[in-house]
DNA sequence: GCTCACAATATGTATAGACAATTAATCGCT
DNA sequence: AGCGATTAATTGTCTATACATATTGTGAGC
């Protein structure tokens, strides 16, 4: 805790945040460590308790810090590349407006030879894909619907997970290396199927994200995210606005 | 406020954020529309007014709703929207990490009808093109190269913009209509002008989004930025992992 | 009518204290 | 040694209160 100290610049809490986010991003405190608790952070800054609170709370809910009780507060393991990454998680944007998350794989398949499917990933015509549609849902209600390749020569070890019952993506993310990304976003109105699964009414305009992921010149896998276009208003970004 | 109530469900403080969200995301309360006050609130709900600012300064946080004093509180503009752009925003992120945003104007200039910089945008050879290079700094550090193209022809009142003093981006995003935007996320060392720009070794990794957007066939701008790639950690992206 | 001072309103920050919930560690019993 | 109950540490939530700060509205004085 040693040199640890408010700069007298704003907000009390803005001045701990600072202190606690300057040693996570300077690396010293890495990923992992415990940071001193409340009661600690308190006494050394001569605070009330809600004040540390509340900066630390606004670490954890930005996901630089993870908290759980008897245990400690300890500095996430993404912490920093979070930025990039945040759209790509339903589930904590779900659980995050405090909304109760979950799954449902739709459909699974291996992709036979002569599909057409295959034209989207350049690959060997031998290569395993593996094809699925799953939900995610918030508080019940559909959320996004997801339909993903996966080269399965990149990503072997997804043919043991269980995928009635953990979503594909942060699996993937955790455990397969990747170098690039391609993004694609467009408003698309739902087809039958879309309108089926979002319980949507066919042509309801939805956000569409499509996401490639490459390693090096290897397809890893290709996402098709789609979301009920109402949550987003995209519309007045696709219709002249003046 | 009628039919606005607690469920029961978990923490007081998230069942508000809850009632309040579902007003905004239910559209019963439109973007512009003054919410209660956190005293209203807190007598409606009989809680402590701690408890409600809880609840309301977490949407805010979010983007969701927006605070002034005196004024009161008010559904954001685009309250609905903001997953997907969360990203783009870097003032945002800046100022939500509790840093100080600034802005540098670097350069800028109409191309001239025959510079190769054209091949990057499908557009007559008549057509004004600005260019710009920008900088984008968090207390004062270099966070965000920006390098952008844009249509004067899709963006006429852009000229008029003082972009020394305002970054083109938000103005952008207000102000002219698009249809389409196409990503791509990338992983590139840094070459002496980036390099110098965001006081980096030559060589540094850094995090490269570029980002093309579309009015229909028209194309708006072309936005290619650079970070440090030492705040997000890519490493553990782009070189295997296992 | 204009300007400046002041009041009113809403949010922003901070304190001190209380009890609940979770989980690791410990101690005692068999 | 192993099991189970208890204790302790730590965060989670909530209350009641106080003063600070920003901004609008209002009214007095000119």
């Amino acid at each position: 805790m040693e040199g640890l100290c408010l700069d007298g610049n704003g907000p009390v809490w803005r001045q701990i945040r600072r202190a606690i986010l300057g040693r996570i991003t300077g690396d010293a405190w890495r990923p992992g460590t415990r940071i001193p608790s409340e009661i600690e952070l308190t006494r050394h800054f001569g605070v009330s308790r809600m004040t540390t609170n509340r900066a630390i709370q606004s670490l954890a809910l930005e996901g630089h810090l993870e908290r759980h009780r008897r245990i400690g507060t300890i500095v996430a393991n993404r912490a920093q590349e979070r930025p990039a990454f945040e759209i790509w998680d339903v589930r904590e944007i779900i659980e995050r407006s405090g909304e109760r998350y979950s799954y449902q794989l739709l459909e699974q398949l291996i992709i036979p030879e002569d599909d057409a499917r295959r034209d989207l990933f350049p690959v060997r015509r031998e290569t395993a894909l593996l094809w699925l549609r799953c939900l995610h849902l918030s508080d019940g209600i559909p959320f996004q619907l997801e339909e993903r390749l996966v080269n399965v020569e990149a990503a072997p070890d997804i043919l043991d997970l269980p995928l009635d019952q953990t979503p594909p993506g942060p699996w993937l993310v955790d455990h397969v290396p990747w170098s690039q990304a391609e993004h694609m976003i467009s408003a698309v109105p739902a087809a039958a199927k879309e309108a089926d699964a979002l319980d949507l009414n066919i042509g309801t305009a939805c956000l569409v994200v499509e996401r490639r992921t490459w390693n090096g010149a290897t397809p890893v896998t290709l996402a098709k995210l789609w979301h009920p276009g109402s949550r987003y208003r995209l519309k007045g970004q696709f219709e002249p606005v003046r």
